[in-house]
Parts: structure tokens; C-alpha cells; sequence
DNA sequence: CATCAACCCTGAGAGC
DNA sequence: TGCTCTCAGGGTTGAT
């Protein structure tokens, strides 16, 4: 569920030590690991993993796409919190001192040389974490950023027309655009005008660029709010509040008033105003 | 290349 | 109260 502006939100509490945690991580030596459920580790191995993580330090933190980008002296450590991942830094140690007790869905935590520590929460446990020495290896796949101002009205509208695919789902593929999710599309697709089931290559120069700018402009708003906070996992976002369309199946369309109507396109529950987004 | 379904998971909410 | 069933969703994989 997080998606661009909550990964966001995420990357720049952690680097900058504002919000909720008010401490940064840059700068940190990791001096110790706890796996708590392995397959949270898509390479390498826990032994491995702890092996070549401990001793690094926190250089820079960054986001690509979904992905959390932690630079670290001799390795990218890369994480996706994909459906109900979170990052949370805490004392390593309680009050009287002792070892602080993990919560539930803990599943990996790295502490560190000044008595914090960053745990990765995921109830669902598909989140993932990569220690790699080439980042490419896991990103190399990703599409731009749609922020990115390198991406014209011009090329989004020569990469919408080199695919024939539904919208929708076309806008979700992270190897096409990086850092949408059901959320974000939805609300760009309404703020655009457009229907999720149009066809790409038939989106017409003019709605290419308003579905660009409403991408962003969504994105943005939301990183304005410090994202959203759903599924039970609260980071201080409010952005959950000023959706126009997600999860408002029945209510009235902010633009028209018509009642919003849920579809599912490609196995996701989608929100539409049937007036405001037409077919053709 | 595009589409579709299954899979990975847990917990909330509905129905009985 | 407590059981069973359904649903939600990002990304990967394999079949068509």
C-alpha cells in the first residue's frame, strides 16, 4: 500500500530526523542484526546478510520508485515495503536499560553504534530487503520517475503510444512508470478525466499531458500530507482523507456529484466517477 | 507483446 | 461467543 509519497515521506523522516522519530540514520555504523523472519531477506542469506551488513555505515538515503534506497559504505541496502511493510526507529534498549521487546510482525531490525535501532514491521510479509553491491541489479528495471522533470508532455506521450495496454494496469507496471500504485492511478485517472480501461495508444496528445500533470499533481499533494495512512499502518499522513475517488464507492463525485462506482481492472478494486470518466 | 490467474500473507468484517 | 468464509492488495511467475 505504500506507494511513491509514503515511501517518500518515509525516506525523508529517517534522513532528515524530523517527524515522528526525530532522529536521523545517516551517519549510523550498524552494529548488530536481527533477522526475525528470514524470507524478509531477498538476498543475500541471513548469514550472509549479517556478515557483510555489520560494520557498515549509513551514508545517504534516498527513494527509486517504491523502493527505500539506503547507501551504505560498501553496499545498497534496498527495501520495499510493498502491501503493509512500515520502518520505525527506536531505542534499542527500554527505561531500565534492558533489551526492548520486539512488537508483533517485527521482522528485521538493525541497530545501531548510537543505541537506535531501525525495524522493518510487515504484517503481511511481503515486504523485501536486498544487500547488493550493484543497486541496478534490483532497479534496472524500474521506468522514470514520474517527478522526474527529464520526463516531458513529448516522451510520456511517445511511451503511452509504443504500448496498446489498458491504462490502469499500464500506469501501475512499475517498469513503465516508477512509483504508482492503486491509489495514486485512481486518483490521477479521475483528476484526468480519463477511464482506466482506455486504451494507451489511443490517449490523445492533450489528455497524455493532463494525465501527466494529474499524476503529479497527486503525487505531490500527497507527499505534501506526508502520505497516506491506511491499512493500520499510521505515519502521520493525512492524505487518506482528500481522496477523491479511492475507497468512496457510493459517495458523491467531487467533481459532478454522481455516485462513485467500484470496478475491478486487472484484479484491483477501482474507484470511477461514470460521468467524469467516460469510455468514449 | 498483452492478458489473465494464481500465489504469497494476515486480519478485519460478514454471515451463521 | 466463536467458527468459517471472503476480501484486500504489489509484485512475480507461468500459461495462453
Amino acid at each position: 500500500m505504500p506507494e511513491l509519497p509514503e515511501v517518500e515521506t518515509i525516506a525523508r523522516v529517517l534522513r532528515d530526523g524530523t517527524g515522528i522519530y526525530n532522529t536521523s540514520i545517516i551517519g549510523c555504523q550498524i552494529t548488530g542484526v536481527h533477522v526475525l523472519w528470514a524470507r524478509t531477506l531477498a538476498t543475500p542469506k541471513p548469514k550472509g546478510f549479517i556478515k557483510q551488513v555489520i560494520g557498515q555505515t549509513v551514508q545517504s538515503l534516498s527513494r527509486r520508485g517504491k523502493f527505500l534506497v539506503f547507501s551504505l559504505t560498501d553496499y545498497t541496502l534496498l527495501i520495499h515495503l510493498r502491501m503493509s511493510g512500515d520502518l520505525r526507529v527506536e531505542s534499542a534498549q527500554d527505561e531500565n536499560g534492558k533489551s526492548r521487546p520486539f512488537e508483533k510482525h517485527d521482522r528485521l531490525a538493525l541497530e545501531f553504534n548510537n543505541g537506535q535501532r531501525l525495524v522493518f514491521n510487515d504484517m503481511r510479509k511481503f515486504g523485501r530487503a536486498w544487500l547488493v553491491k550493484d543497486s541496478a541489479k534490483v532497479l534496472g528495471g524500474l521506468g522514470p520517475e514520474p517527478l522526474d522533470k527529464g520526463l516531458t508532455h513529448k516522451i510520456f506521450f511517445d511511451m503511452l503510444h509504443s504500448r496498446k495496454r489498458q491504462l490502469k494496469p499500464l500506469l501501475m507496471d512499475q517498469r513503465f512508470l516508477a512509483g504508482l500504485g492503486n491509489i495514486y492511478t485512481d486518483e490521477a485517472l479521475h483528476l484526468a478525466w480519463l477511464h482506466p480501461l482506455a486504451l494507451s495508444h489511443q490517449v490523445t496528445r492533450e489528455a497524455s499531458g493532463q494525465l501527466l500533470d494529474a499524476i503529479r499533481c497527486m503525487l505531490k499533494e500527497g507527499i505534501r500530507r506526508n502520505g497516506a495512512s491506511i491499512d493500520r499502518v499510521y505515519r502521520g499522513g493525512d492524505f487518506q482523507n482528500h481522496f477523491r475517488v479511492y475507497g468512496r464507492a457510493g459517495s458523491p463525485c467531487p467533481n459532478c456529484g454522481t455516485p462513485i462506482d467500484r470496478l475491478v481492472v486487472s484484479q484491483r478494486g477501482t474507484h470511477i466517477c461514470p460521468q467524469c470518466q467516460q469510455l468514449d
